[in-house]
DNA sequence: CGATAAATTGAGTTTTGTCAATAAAGGTGG
DNA sequence: CCACCTTTATTGACAAAACTCAATTTATCG
């Protein structure tokens, strides 16, 4: 591998500004998770909510404007967390003072279960716009029926950790693009939005910080994707024209 | 970063030959589940186990030769595996065939967390030299007791990856081997065996797939540190002799 | 409309991968 | 028990990918 990112100043985010928003968005509306759509993955079922007190653990859903921290490393591990509407980044701070993106939460994700009850929080998460969350109070998840529904769900945030490994560890700059890129059109797809029109809701930098690569390189990457007309990208707005190119491309390349 | 490595023939390891032991090893007696000592971590205690059939689901300790699968991606998801001796390997198999190896295990260290239900293991596992495993069938896991105790286990995983994540995404091939290093001095520490002479039970090759370098760098970086007197290293022979400036060089690199 | 931040682009450097050859160990079979 | 063969590890020369520094452009916000 080339040189690796130096410590930079610029490198934390300042979660300031809200996106732009000229292009299709996620933008549902916040529903209260007692009547949320059993098929959306967003809900009581999905969840490991003790029924015998439905209403104080769901009723918790509110709005969190752009760039507010849900929690924070080292924050007591009180709740479970569900993306109801917009975007969320999970993040940690290296030895260095660098930030290191874990993972980006989408609608119907569930996030904060990197935590333990001894040392709380491992990791960050913050909104990438304002976002409807519903958090779910851990004293309320139902120990009864709580095993598969937990390793189901801690089964797939360790699938996404091992992604992320297998990305770093085996592909290069092009690969990751293109993996992230890819990764992204399906699961907007998955929650029937558009899988060929999107908005990046995370800065070129967040991307930087996710995938191990300067910003510099995501930029001239995707400048690179657009020229070989596998992608139309104007900032945070992004068209997909030739998805199984780059798909082939998030594939092969290691 | 520099260049990726590519797609080689040599990746896959061969499991083929049990490792020499002239330096200090871990060679604990393998001992029955229901008599181990509850301080050592390898027990009942830390376990999810159903008392019930303590039986029944604690008597499954076998001894495997070096090079075994104790399972393998896609395979059913039926137990959780204890290192009771010996040493073990995860990994997966990306798309070009490569092996990414996601971690290693040592006596005490609980693994096969990774899987589900639905889609089986999503790793397989294989003892680096003979070892003795405690199996923990899925089936005698109690419900009762298992939320804080899985959630414990989970995290503990979930950590292991935000940490290779970390080393992967932030730093050099000095600083992910430095990490790789003092990781493994501290956890056999932990253990109670000597923290400055141990034998590697993995090859240059596992490493190198472990951290995503190739095994030339490896052996270069591993041939730089014992010039720069910080450790004596003969094939799997390692000694540590400057361990804080090796700590510097894992924490700071970047 | 000006200021700040995000994103892009260019030139040069460094790290690490690749290819190839050699050496050292360990296991196997006669 | 020794010789051979396979595997693992080491070392050197070269090439390529990605980083750094620096400057410029484009947005967005006040």
């Amino acid at each position: 591998m080339p040189a690796m990112p130096n410590i930079k100043q610029e490198t934390l985010s300042r979660h300031t500004r809200p996106p732009y928003s000229n292009v299709a968005r996620l933008t549902p509306q916040a529903v209260n998770c007692q009547v949320c759509d059993p098929a959306g993955g967003c809900l009581s079922k999905q969840l490991l909510v003790n029924h015998q007190q439905p209403d104080r653990s769901l009723k918790t859903n509110r709005s969190i404007k752009a760039g507010e921290h849900v929690f924070r490393e080292g924050d007591e591990f009180d709740f479970l967390c569900v993306v109801r509407s917009g975007s969320v980044k999970s993040y940690m701070v290296s030895d260095d003072g660098e930030e290191q993106v874990l993972g980006f939460y989408l609608p119907g994700d569930v996030f904060g279960l990197d935590s333990s009850n001894d040392h709380g929080r491992m990791s960050s998460a913050v909104t990438l716009e304002t976002s409807t969350l519903c958090r779910l109070p851990v004293a309320c998840i139902d120990s009864q029926n709580v095993t598969d529904q937990l390793l189901r769900l801690t089964s797939t945030q360790l699938q996404r950790d091992h992604n992320l490994v297998l990305m770093l560890a085996r592909k290069d700059a092009d690969g990751r693009l293109a993996s992230f890129l890819c990764d992204l059109s399906r699961r907007y797809q998955a929650r029937g939005y558009s899988s060929l029109e999107i908005n990046l809701s995370m800065s070129r930098q967040d991307i930087g910080n996710y995938l191990g690569l300067a910003v510099e390189t995501v930029s001239r990457t995707l400048t690179r994707f657009q020229e070989s007309s596998l992608i139309n990208v104007r900032r945070r707005a992004l068209e997909f024209v030739d998805l199984q190119s780059l798909q082939v491309i998030a594939g092969a390349q290691a």
